[in-house]
DNA sequence: AATTCCCGCCAGTAA
DNA sequence: TTACTGGCGGGAATT
């Protein structure tokens, strides 16, 4: 807890590149362009900036100030004070930076710092992880519930005891059961007795975590070959199809995390897709320090480190202004799309042409079965994305098979079993 | 208005 | 129990 100064085997005491005690901040924002950059320079207070508290800017200092031959061990506290943020944040950097490969977690409170030449290893395995195990069986649905494959894990978002949970803390909705996503649940819902084993105390199914996400992100990449995604299809994609909006939201706030922190570790770069121009991100591939080689750090002059523990007037964070506004009108700018001339070999470009914007990486749909069913009344929207899904399944084959992808994204195939079993349901009456 | 995403409450876990 | 962890989502900043 209070490694106070003694026994810290830390990084170096506080020597090395140590910022100045206390500077504003020069943002070491990927204004790239170079281009002069409007210099803007803001207003000389330091006024609330969103920017400045990003964890993109964080996990660049984060890396500046522990990647270095010195350095072996990275503790919590230290980073958080060193860098002057609540712990809170240092948890986040740190769960996608061991995603990647670039630290390991010792024990608790402690990382050993890995650095960069990490990331291909880790990468390595983890696409081989993503596309590797479980090959063949296009349909893993009728097979016995519980894949078993602990692997990767996979999550799958419904423990079938009560299921989905979802918890749609929504009120309404209360009207249509369909839910009922049980899918697998061999035996009869009613109840039972009691659950034996199965009950798997759910609870910390909470892989949910961070880490995981960002790992079942980076595999997108790695696996399918297209270099721009969204982080809405990233959500979708992670996330089974059928839920509630809620899920999809909180989906993408922690992608929105993750982007950031890869972002600034340059594996990832924000862009615009082609034809739509919405914001996307393109794999790059290339672990390494954002430029801007200044850690920009602002310490706190004095202040006697909050116990790391909330207290509202204090502020730990970076600079003291808090959330309050304040215009600040930072330079910035960021260099929106410099179109992606790369065409690179992805078929994707065309799968997108087909549909007028829209796409969407329609799961796993039998393709069979309901579809004249909705066709029929539901419109577009739906059948169109089927039509895409099949028309994306067979244009679209990387050289990797399908059943790579549907290891990947093990949570589609579960919804598509719920999915079929439910059509089952129906139909036999 | 829509998109980003910071902030920190607070519930699980670990020591 | 206390200290660590880290989901989660409110809601402010940005676009």
């Amino acid at each position: 807890m209070d490694e106070a100064a003694a026994a810290a085997p830390e990084a170096p005491p506080v020597a090395a590149p140590q910022p100045p005690p206390y500077q504003p901040l020069r943002l070491l924002l990927e204004g790239a362009g170079g281009s002069a950059g409007a210099a803007a320079k803001a207003c000389r207070h330091h006024a609330y900036s969103r920017k400045q508290k990003s964890l993109g800017l964080l996990c660049s200092n984060f890396v500046a100030l522990y990647d270095r031959d010195d350095v072996d061990t990275v503790g919590l506290d230290d980073a958080a004070r060193r860098l002057g943020v609540e712990r809170r944040r240092i948890y986040d950097i740190v769960n996608v930076l061991e995603s990647v490969g670039i630290l390991v977690r010792r024990a608790k409170n402690r990382y050993t710092w890995i650095g960069f030449e990490g990331v291909p290893a880790a990468l390595k395995e983890l696409k081989e992880k993503a596309l590797g195990d479980m090959s063949g069986l296009v349909s893993p649905l009728l097979e016995e519930p519980s894949a078993a494959n602990v692997s990767d894990d996979e999550d799958e978002d419904d423990r079938l005891g009560d299921a989905d949970g979802d918890a749609d803390s929504e009120k309404l909705s209360q009207s249509q059961s369909m839910e009922l996503s049980q899918s697998q649940s061999m035996e009869t819902p009613s109840d039972k007795p009691d659950t034996p084993r199965c009950q798997l105390r759910s609870d910390h199914r909470k892989e949910k975590s961070l880490g995981l996400l960002t790992q079942n992100f980076v595999k997108l990449f790695l696996t399918m070959e297209l270099e721009t995604i969204s982080l809405d299809e990233a959500a979708r994609l992670l996330l089974g199809e059928r839920h509630a909006e809620s899920n999809m939201r909180t989906k993408v706030r922690r992608l929105y995390d993750i982007a950031n922190v890869l972002s600034s570790l340059n594996l990832i770069e924000k862009t615009h897709q082609v034809d739509s121009r919405k914001p996307a991100f393109r794999w790059l591939g290339q672990a390494k320090r954002k430029e801007g080689n200044n850690v920009t750090v602002a310490l706190q002059p004095a202040s006697k480190v909050v116990s790391s523990k909330r207290a509202f007037g204090t502020d730990i964070t970076n600079i003291d202004n808090k959330r309050g506004k304040f215009v600040s009108e930072t330079e910035n700018k960021g260099k929106l799309m410099q179109g992606d001339g790369s065409m690179l070999k992805t078929f994707e470009s065309q799968l997108r042409q087909g549909k007028s914007g829209g796409f969407v990486y329609g799961p796993f749909h039998p393709a069979g079965a309901r579809k004249h069913e909705i066709d029929d009344r539901t419109r577009e929207k739906e059948s169109k994305n089927i039509q895409d899904w099949e028309s994306l399944a067979t244009s679209f084959r990387p050289q990797y098979q399908n059943q790579a992808l549907n290891d990947l994204f093990g949570h589609y195939v579960e919804a598509w079993k719920s999915w079929y079993l439910d059509v089952n349901q129906e139909s036999t009456s």
